[in-house]
Order: C-alpha cells, then sequence, then structure tokens
RNA sequence: GGGUCGGUAGCUCAAUCGGUAGAGCAGGUGCCUUUUAAGCACUUGGUUCGGGGUUCAAGUCCCCGCCGGCCUACCA
C-alpha cells in the first residue's frame, strides 16, 4: 500500500497513517496485547533485591517521551504506580522492529521486556530485547514540561490530566485510598455496609433542593436523595445496629469551591450510642486516616495555613462562639432588632424578616464558622436547625448534637437521632409548614415501630478529601465534576471519521 | 442569578499606542548507540471562542452570544 502522505501540521493525520500503514502490513495495535509481569514500581523492587544481575522483567504502560540518538533510544512509560525508563538499541532489537520503534509517538500504549541495568547516570532501564505497541494513541498528550494548565480541560479530559499531572493522579490515588480506610476502620467496629435507593418519593434527611426525575413505568416523579439518613434509620428499626452507607447524594444547588451537586456523603448510625459517641468516632477515624494512609497528622491548606488534626479537638457551645464573634455576653436575651444591629456591626445586612434564630445563624455561618480553622465540636446547637436530633434534657432550645468544623468547613454533623415519633411529627410540621406533602409519612410509621437510641453522623468526604490533600477546590477532588454540557460546535471536535475498519478481519 | 477576569498553533505562553500573528514543546525531514525537558540543522502548522459593528486597517476598541476561572448570592 502506498503511504499517503499526511499534512504534516495534522497530528492526528499523521498518526492515523502510521496506524494504516501498520495494518497493511498486517499488524494491528487494537488486536494485541501483552504479558505484563511487573510494573515500574515491582521492577525497581525486584532490582532492588540485589543477587544476580540482568533479571528479565515485561512491562506495559504509556509512552511519555522519547529520545532518539540514532542507533539508539530512551524513552520512558507510565504505568499505575510509575515511570520507568525503557533502552532500545538496534543491535538488540534488530534493523526492523527498532526502525518501527523510532515511529512510535507519545501517547502510544506500548509492552517492553528484558533486562533490568543501570545507566551511566544511575536510572534504572528495561533493556528491550522485545516490545509490541498495543494501542495507538491518535490524539497528541499535552505538553511534556508544563502539563494540562487550562482548568475547563482538566476538568472536562480528566483522562489527560491524569496521563500528564501526577499532582492529580497523587490526589485521586490518595482518596481512593482515604475512602478504603474509612471502609475498613467502620468494618473494625463491626458496622455494616449497605446500599439505599437514590431515587426517593420524597427527598428528605436535609433540607435542600432535589432533581427532580421521571420514572415512565410508574408515571410519576422521582427525586434524587438528598440524604441517606431516614433510610438508614429505618435500617435500625430492623435492627441492623451499625450501619453506614457511602454514596452519593444529589443537590440542585448553586456551585462553587465547595459545592458540587452530586458529591459524596459518608453516614453511621450506631445504636446506643449518641452524639458524644459520634464525637470519639470521628476522632478515631480521622486520627486512623492520618496514620494509615496520610503518615501525618497535620495537614496544609490551600492557603498554606497548617491544621493540626492530633486530638483532642476544642469544643464549644454554639451560643459561646456567638458571643466570642460579637462580644455580647447577653446575646441570648437581645430582641431580633439588636441582633440585627449587631449583625451590622460585623459588617451583615440582613433581611430584617428572618427569623430571630436565622440572624444568629447568619452571624454564625458567616463570622463563626470560617473562623474555625483547626478542628472544633460545635455542640448545643437551637433547635430550630436540625429537625431530626434529640433535645438537650437540660436546656430544650438545644440539641444533642454536634458540627464539625475544620478549614472554616463543616465537615460532618452528628446527632443523638430522634427516636420519639411524635417530636418527631411535630418537628418535621414545622420544618415543612405548609408542604405537608414533603412530610415523610413512612419514617415517621417506622419510629412508631421503636427505633433504638442511635448516634448519627454524616460526612462530607469530599470535604474531608479537600482538606486531607490540600485541595483547593472540590472539583480537584471529584474526577467529573459538574460542568455545563459540551456546546454543539466545540473546537475539538471528534476526529475519528466513520468509516469501514479496513485493517479488521 | 450578579460582579469580575479570561479564551491566540495539539499543549504552555508572547504580540508595545489599532499597523505583516510569534516562541518553546509536540509534529515532519536529516545527523547522532547511555539520554534525562537529550542535542544539532532545516521545516509544517492559525476561523486569534462565535456573530455583528467602528476604522484605510481589529487578536487589540464597541455590542451581542458561547464556555470557563475567581468573588458573590443561593445552599442543613
Amino acid at each position: 500500500m502506498s503511504q499517503p502522505t499526511p499534512d504534516t501540521h495534522d497530528l492526528f493525520a499523521v498518526r492515523k497513517a502510521k496506524l494504516d500503514q501498520m495494518r497493511a502490513d498486517g499488524f494491528d495495535p487494537f488486536r494485541a496485547n501483552w504479558d505484563q509481569t511487573h510494573t515500574s514500581a515491582s521492577a525497581k523492587a525486584l532490582y532492588e533485591l540485589g543477587e544476580e544481575d540482568e533479571k528479565e522483567v515485561s512491562v506495559a504502560g504509556r509512552l511519555t517521551n522519547i529520545r532518539i540518538m540514532g542507533k539508539a533510544a530512551f524513552a520512558k512509560i507510565l504505568d499505575r504506580d510509575g515511570r520507568i525508563q525503557i533502552y532500545a538499541r538496534r543491535d538488540a532489537l534488530g534493523e526492523e522492529a527498532y526502525r518501527a520503534f523510532k515511529k512510535l509517538d507519545i501517547g502510544d500504549i506500548v509492552g517492553v521486556s528484558g533486562p533490568l541495568f543501570v545507566t551511566r547516570t544511575g536510572e534504572l532501564t528495561v533493556r528491550a530485547l522485545h516490545y509490541k505497541l498495543v494501542s495507538k494513541s491518535l490524539r497528541p498528550l499535552p505538553e511534556k514540561w508544563h502539563g494540562l494548565k487550562d482548568s475547563e480541560q482538566i476538568y472536562r479530559n480528566r483522562h489527560l490530566d491524569l496521563i500528564v499531572n501526577e499532582e492529580s493522579r497523587e490526589r485521586f490515588r490518595k482518596r481512593s485510598a482515604i475512602i478504603s480506610c474509612i471502609r475498613r476502620f467502620l468494618e473494625s467496629r463491626d458496622f455494616m455496609e449497605v446500599e439505599t435507593s437514590t431515587l426517593h418519593g420524597i427527598a428528605g434527611g436535609a433540607a435542600a433542593r432535589p432533581f427532580v426525575t421521571h420514572f415512565n413505568a410508574l408515571d410519576c416523579d422521582f427525586h434524587l436523595r438528598i440524604a441517606l439518613e431516614l433510610h438508614l434509620k429505618r435500617l435500625l428499626v430492623g435492627g441492623f445496629d451499625r450501619v453506614f452507607e457511602i454514596g452519593r447524594v444529589y443537590r440542585n444547588e448553586g456551585l462553587d469551591r465547595r459545592h458540587n451537586p452530586e458529591f459524596t456523603m459518608l453516614e453511621v448510625y450506631q445504636a446506643y450510642s449518641d452524639y458524644r459517641g459520634m464525637m470519639e468516632l470521628i476522632h478515631s477515624m480521622v486520627q486512623t486516616v492520618c496514620h494509615e494512609v496520610l503518615g501525618s497528622t497535620a495537614v496544609v491548606n490551600a492557603d498554606g495555613v497548617e491544621i493540626e488534626l492530633a486530638g483532642p479537638w476544642r469544643e464549644a457551645s454554639y451560643l459561646d462562639l456567638i458571643r466570642e464573634a460579637t462580644g455580647d455576653s447577653q446575646w441570648h436575651k437581645r430582641s431580633k432588632r439588636e441582633k440585627l444591629v449587631a449583625a451590622r456591626k460585623l459588617g451583615l445586612a440582613l433581611d430584617p424578616e428572618l427569623e430571630d434564630f436565622e440572624v444568629t445563624n447568619q452571624i454564625f455561618e458567616k463570622r463563626v464558622e470560617p473562623q474555625l480553622i483547626q478542628p472544633t465540636f460545635v455542640t448545643h446547637i437551637p433547635r430550630e436547625l436540625c429537625p431530626l436530633a434529640k433535645l438537650n434534657e437540660d436546656d430544650p432550645t438545644v440539641l444533642d448534637v454536634f458540627e464539625l468544623c475544620i478549614d472554616g468547613v463543616e465537615i460532618a454533623p452528628a446527632y443523638s437521632e430522634q427516636n420519639d415519633p411524635f417530636l418527631q411529627m411535630e418537628m418535621f410540621e414545622q420544618q415543612v409548614g405548609e408542604e405537608t406533602q414533603n412530610l415523610d409519612r413512612e419514617f415517621i410509621a417506622a419510629l412508631e415501630q421503636g427505633m433504638p437510641p442511635a448516634g448519627g453522623m454524616g460526612v462530607g468526604i469530599d470535604r474531608l478529601i479537600i482538606l486531607l490533600t490540600g485541595a483547593a477546590n472540590i472539583r480537584d477532588t471529584i474526577l467529573f465534576p459538574a460542568l455545563r454540557p459540551w456546546p454543539a460546535r466545540g473546537q475539538n471536535e471528534l476526529t475519528t471519521e466513520r468509516e469501514a475498519p479496513k485493517g479488521a478481519n
């Protein structure tokens, strides 16, 4: 087959022409495979064991770098563990194979086998005796030195980001390790992992606008869940005394540095415990993750501020923190008007129509929470703020709950769970007001069956990952964050044209 | 939703006051058998996000739109 000369500036066409030529010569890389005996890391480990020289390995990965020097070449391949150098020379591979090697492109996926050796400059290298192209890369990779910087491309083309940006690869590896560690921690405490449904008739357990979807078979609308809470508590009623779920929840609200419309939540429920028990649980959990995954109890946030996670953590009541922020020890005795004036002094122009507790809570969210950088359990939270927790026995205006704040963000709320169906009904009615169709009567019926006293907690996993990896943005911790769908005519339209696969047989 | 900044070659970035759109990497050709962002020589490559306007002349100024970053609003 006469090789058509493609435009040398059309990187796709140049690579496609190489592929066509290979297929014409009887080799189709998309039908090939490779027997990988070692990764970059295990090959290094093997070499460091010492003993006899010239250990043979067979590695595979994506070519990220090629340096051709006449009759020999160095290249690097990237596999799941990292990079390893390979050395190809004409007299070892043979004339024909070496000529083909020189035609490889950065981004191609190859298998390479041969003995390990260390180069003059001290780098462990595989001396290629055999190699095979096992997947052709038709698109060029971003620049080798600067990587991919454009944040939109990073989010839209995460695969490119992962190939060229090592920090990104490491961050997601760490995310996986943290979640795995959390699972093992909870299992070691005899919690059982469950999966509850994501399609809810009534999206309860939190106050957030849900996404709506339509179920054709039943011809009715469903909501994507906004929390895991109510189903998990029904499992407590059912006798699963210690349950947890790690799953997606969906909230139809704005996007920003700390909010993605779908995010990962961990919820844990433990019968015969309470919010104090949850304090111990989250503290131990974070210590365990620090030791097993991070190897450190200190983390540094995106602003360079160090946060010390080793315990014990500060405990402060909601009202004390408000008093501290406003400098008013008699805050609880002030009228709403006085509170509004105080809010204004703190630079908050609040709507006078807000309820009294909402005014205070605005101060909490805008002026207190952002200041809670080191881990702090905020306790004694006003009852209006959460309808699902038990009232404090000594002061029924507050709840037996905490909110764990770190780095100015709420990481985990936990409650002594309300199990009195009458009080629960009352709280629900206050919450939903007129919209009684949003009142989850099935849940109330479950409570009427009798739910054991329990502690429960929700952990925003993505926010925890931000904290533990020092990420600047929730999108850097979510593999495929929400973005507006591609415009109809994008600059980067699909290049692969529809054509009969000629080389296929 | 509002404010603000941005979108230039496949990638990372330049382009003075409105006056012929450039560089590095990647790509192509040639040389080079231990390189490290390999090197050397030559070289291809542009709907300057899209549409309109002002002007002798627009990447640059104005208007509209698209996409994104940041701030803000919403947000248990």
